[in-house]
Formats: structure tokens, sequence, C-alpha cells
DNA sequence: CTTGGCACTCGGACGGCGAGAGTGCCAGCA
DNA sequence: TGCTGGCACTCTCGCCGTCCGAGTGCCAAG
């Protein structure tokens, strides 16, 4: 009995099972794929590849489906991503050009993902602490209460108020605000936050002592912007298509939606995946940590300006999905948004 | 027959089926509620009710369910919003106080309308053409790019990157910004950018001849970031709560994900309840202009800092809601986000 | 105007039945 | 040793007839 067939009866279950949304049989293999064998045949084989946990059957008298574990061995031995048509690619690159600023890039993106894939689509916000600083701006904002903006060279821009104990809405303060300014500039400009946290301390030092509070007020915003749940955002769209999704999978989308809205999850996700380096990463079914999402699945990758991976995106959708599409959508976008945040 | 019994009855039957979920004949409604007539009175009722068309029976041998101008009458005239304990409101204010900045208030905002009601919670950001301007900065970002930073008393930050022809990364460039920006700062300072909009218009010609460029640059930056679609943004949450919501209405959640996807539709419904003045507006069923909503109800108010409105907020959720108790809570979180967002 | 009574309707649950799909196993053959 | 055709077996699913009960509309009497 040819392992190499076996694997050939996988592929053939997996496509079909895909495309059909239903249990798959000896016969209905024969007829839309030309294995070259026997209607018994292949029920040995299936009857093999249940043995080793590939396939299951959801009861006596139906086909077979694939387990999580027959997926994974099609994600990782049986497919190939396909190629996106060159058509395609100027669709979407095409699509993305248009954005105006980064929250209109981040939304076009995930926008695009979700009708591309025809599932939940996912995307994060470039990391604060992944990016670099462009430009550190005070504004003070009445009274004694300052306005901390800080731009990043993915555009991405936050803002913290904070209360440095002096009125700096005087001209005395503008001065003092400019030294204050041009410290921390020089402390942070061209690299990411995390890196500059060591010139960052000592800056409150190096100042007359007046102003240290001031500056210290400062710092600590900016360090306090690091903070892992405050400074990540993640966007979703398509939820609406894993209605669409047919079979029995539209059963459990409570659990799913649910979390869906666990921001703090999928951002999890998403950042063992912009970590773990280029390639795509693709977690199916059971393999998830998190209960809500063990009836879906996630393919994911990173996504950054230049050669740092800044964020993460990927799509969510129920186990029975077409990866070889997913993956390539998924992999083309991600390579279209890094090129547009390079500008 | 009287007409005020009539309308009893009606109620009764709008609380029992939003507590059922299923049709409620005669006899259970006795049984339920102390009406001091007989069944066949109620029947005659009924069909009376029937015949105005403020209820419908699914078919023959079933009870009756109220029609979208059933809960009409009943939210109109029938029911008083019950007020929130005491206890409730302390939690309600408790969990906003912590909130950092604006979106944080806005995000905690619909996580606490979404538990809150057991709905899908709809929260519109502070729109920038109702807000009044409190900063405008402009920052260079190399070569001839000129991000513009605009601040909102709501604490709302806008930016745009500009592309002005001229680099300004220069000792010279610095002096020239500072003209412009002081020269913006006046004309916006404390109004709103509409009400700025003819001051901001002849900035330009106040100014030497070789920076006219650059500020026309910037102040069509500012008039570009009113345009409706793009100033405005809205944050859902929720949504899994939908699902279980129960009854048939599960079956169509499907166009109602989509719907709630198209922001602009939820903020054109947002849109016409901020204008229309303070109040609660409730808009049911078929009342709704858009066709994936037509089996949802949405209750909104404005809310704002200070006595305008400055955006809206609200609940979507199946036609058979609690009433009652979801215009308690929408008016409620909108009166303390008010609040909060005041300081 | 209300009430009790009564005949009527209809949807949903239940159970039996047959068809069809799919399987496992076996014996024969290369 | 591995492939194949055949065959008996097992389930699920859909269909149909039946039954039950909830709920109604109407009527005649109070």
């Amino acid at each position: 009995m040819s392992e190499d067939r076996r694997l050939r009866v996988l592929r053939a279950i997996v496509q079909d099972y895909v495309e059909t949304s239903e249990p798959v049989g000896s016969k209905a293999l024969l007829e839309r794929h030309q294995l070259g064998v026997s209607a018994a045949t292949v029920r040995n084989d299936m009857a093999a590849l249940e043995e080793e946990g590939l396939i299951a059957a959801p009861h006596t008298s139906a086909g077979r489906i694939p387990t999580d574990a027959g997926y994974r061995v099609f994600v990782d031995r049986l497919s190939q991503v396909k190629p996106m048509t060159a058509a395609e690619q100027r669709a979407i690159g095409h699509f993305l050009e248009g954005a105006l600023d980064l929250d209109d890039v981040v939304d076009r993106t995930v926008r695009l993902l979700a009708s591309l894939t025809r599932q939940v689509a996912v995307v994060q916000y470039p990391s604060l602490s992944r990016s670099s600083v462009r430009h550190v701006e005070l504004v003070p904002i009445g009274g004694p209460r300052l306005l901390v903006v800080l731009i990043t060279t993915t555009g991405r821009v936050e803002q913290r108020v904070v209360d440095v104990g002096t009125d700096l809405m005087t001209v005395e303060g503008e001065s003092t605000l400019a030294v204050l300014r041009s410290e921390l500039n020089g402390a942070t400009a061209g690299r990411t936050l995390a890196d500059a946290s060591a010139e960052l301390a000592v800056v409150p030092d190096r100042l007359e002592p007046g102003l240290r509070d001031v500056a210290r007020a400062v710092v600590a915003a900016l360090e306090d912007s690091l903070v892992e749940e405050r400074e990540e955002r993640v966007v979703l769209a398509g939820t609406a298509n894993l209605v669409r999704s047919g079979g029995d999978f539209v059963a459990s989308i409570g659990p799913v939606l649910e979390a869906l809205e666990e921001h703090v999850v999928l951002l999890k996700l998403l950042g063992t995946v912009a970590e773990q380096g280029g390639s795509l990463a693709v977690r199916i079914g059971s393999e998830n940590p998190y209960a809500g999402l063990r009836s879906t699945s996630m393919v994911a990758t990173g996504y950054g300006a230049g050669t740092d991976l800044v964020a993460g995106l990927g799509v969510v959708g129920p186990t029975r999905m077409d990866y070889p599409s997913t993956m390539a959508a998924v992999r083309a976008v991600a390579t279209y948004v890094s090129r547009i945040l390079a500008d």
C-alpha cells in the first residue's frame, strides 16, 4: 500500500470537502479525481488514514472528513500556495494605493483581505514598540496639562495627556518646552522607543533642576505608551462571512464572535506570528490555544515597512477553508501593505 | 370595549413576548397578568389589536406577536424608561472613570453598553466638525512633507500628511512654520473647524508670497478632514450578543452583520439622532431605512462635552428587545460619557 | 360589553418505513 | 503482497400518516 497514494487520497478528500462542505465517500472521490485505482482500494486507504487520525467519519454510513491533523498534513506537505493572477495583484495594488493616511491604509487592508478571502480579516496596527520614532511633539493645552504626541515612521500617531504640575502656556514656558522637545527628539529620533529607553531615562538629569519634574512626567508618559495592552490595536472586517460559510460551522459562531471581540486574544495570536519570522503561519482548529477558536483556523503573517516586521495580519475562518487560496491572499496583501508603508 | 384595556393587553403581550420569545396566547396572558377579565374578552381585544395592525399571528393556532407598529405604541405610550439602580449608576461611573485617553473612553463606553444591554453597542467618535479646535500642530517629516495634527477639545487627534512642495526641514523652514502655526491657531482656536472656515481661507493671503503655497496646502488638508466619510469613526462591541438573542432572529443575523460593517450606514443613523436634540431615539424594525436592519431596532442618543452634542451612541438588537431597560442603559451611559468628556 | 362554551384549524412531535450512500470484509487474481 | 469486484450490513435522512394540544372565532346568554 503506497504511502504516496494514501496522501493523494487525503488531498482529494480535503479538496472535495472544502468545496462541498459534505463528507466525501470513496465513490464520489473516484468520480472527481483520476486516482487510477478502484473504489475498494480507496476504501482501504481511507481506513488507513482514519487509523492514522487524519480523517474521521461523522457516522457509519457517511463519508469521511479531514481531522485537524489531516488539514495539518495537507497544509504542510500536500498543497502549494497558489500564486495570485497578475490581474488580482494589480487590483490589490490599485486598491491600496489610494490610501490617505495610516488609518486609511489599515482600513482598506482589512476590507480587502476580507473580501479576497471571504473570511474574517484581522489587521494589527503597526506596533509602537517595534516602530521607529519619527518625531515627538509637546503641546501645552491649558493649565498644567501637556499633550505628548508621538509619531512613528509607519505613520502611527499616539497621544497622551500629561499633568506636569506647572503651567507652561507662558512665554518662558514655550522656550522651556523647546529645550525639552529637542532633547527628547535627540534621544529618540530614528530608533524604536524600546531602544531609546536608556537614553530617555537620563534626559531629565541633563536639564536644569526646575525642568526635571516636567521632563520626568513626559518620559514616563512615553514609556507608558509601550505597555502592551494599551499600545496594540487590531481591526476586524468580514465577520458576516462567518455566517455565509455554511455547513455545521454556523452553529458555533457564537463563541467565535466572542473570541474575536477579545482583541487581546487576537493580538497574542498575531504577536507570536510576527515574531516567528517571515513566512506564513497556519494555526488549525484545536492547535489553537483559545477555546472559542477551536473550530477555526487562522492564517497569518507579519508585515512592516522595510525589513523589520512591525505587526501581523491574517484571517480567521472555519477549519474547512481553502488553505492554498487563503494563504496566497494573506501573503500577497502583506507584501503590498509593507510596500505601501515603506513610503 | 375599553381602549384602555386593549392597550393593557398590548403591553402584556409585548412584555411576555420579549421574555419568552414565543407567541403569546390569551390563556398564557391571563396566567401571568392580572387583567381581571376572562380569556374570551382578551381574545376579542386581541382581534381588535390585530385589526389595528399592532399584533399579528404567525399562523392560525399560535399566539400573537407584536408588529413593528405594536412596539411603536408600546414604546411611545405604554412604557416608561425604568431608572437604573444606584448600584448600577455607581458601576457605570466607576468603570468609565479609569479611562486614560479618548480612545480608551470610547472603548470602555462601547463595551460597557454592550454588556449592560446584552446587545450590539455602537459608539461614534466625537465628530470633528462639531468639536472645537484646541490646537493645530505642524511637523516636518522629511523632504517636502508635513504632518498636520489637529487636536480637539474632546481630545480627538487627527493627522494628515501634506506634500507642500518645499523642503521645510531647515532652519529658515522652522521659523516659517512657526509663523504659519501661530496664524493657523489664531484662526481656529476655540471654535469648530466649520466656523473657522472663512478665517482659514484668508490665512494664506496674509502671509508673504513664498509661503502661500505651503499655507494653501495645509488649509486644504484641514478642510479636507471635514469631509464626512473620512472624518467619522464608529466602534462596535457585542456582536456576539446577536447570536445569543435566540428565537428565529438568529436566522437573519447575516445581513445584520453586513449592515453593521458598513460604518457609513451606522453613522447616518447616529447622525440623524444626534441632530434631533436631546432625548432618546428609537427606530423599530421596518422604520429603519436600511434593508439589512429591517429585523432590528436601534436605540440611540447623542452625547457630548458640555451642552453641545458632538456624537451619537446606541445599541442595535432584535425588534424583540426589552425597550425600557435598553433605553435606560443607553441614556445612563450617554450621560456619564458626556460628564467624563467635559473634563 | 362580558363571559362560558364549543367546534374548528393547524403546526409540531412521534414513529415507522424505504431509499440511498457508504462501509468493511472476503475471496480471487496478478 | 497488493489490488479488485462483490456482497451483506448499517446508518442517516426524508417522507408520510397520525395524533395531540394550543389557540382561535363565534355565538348565545347574562
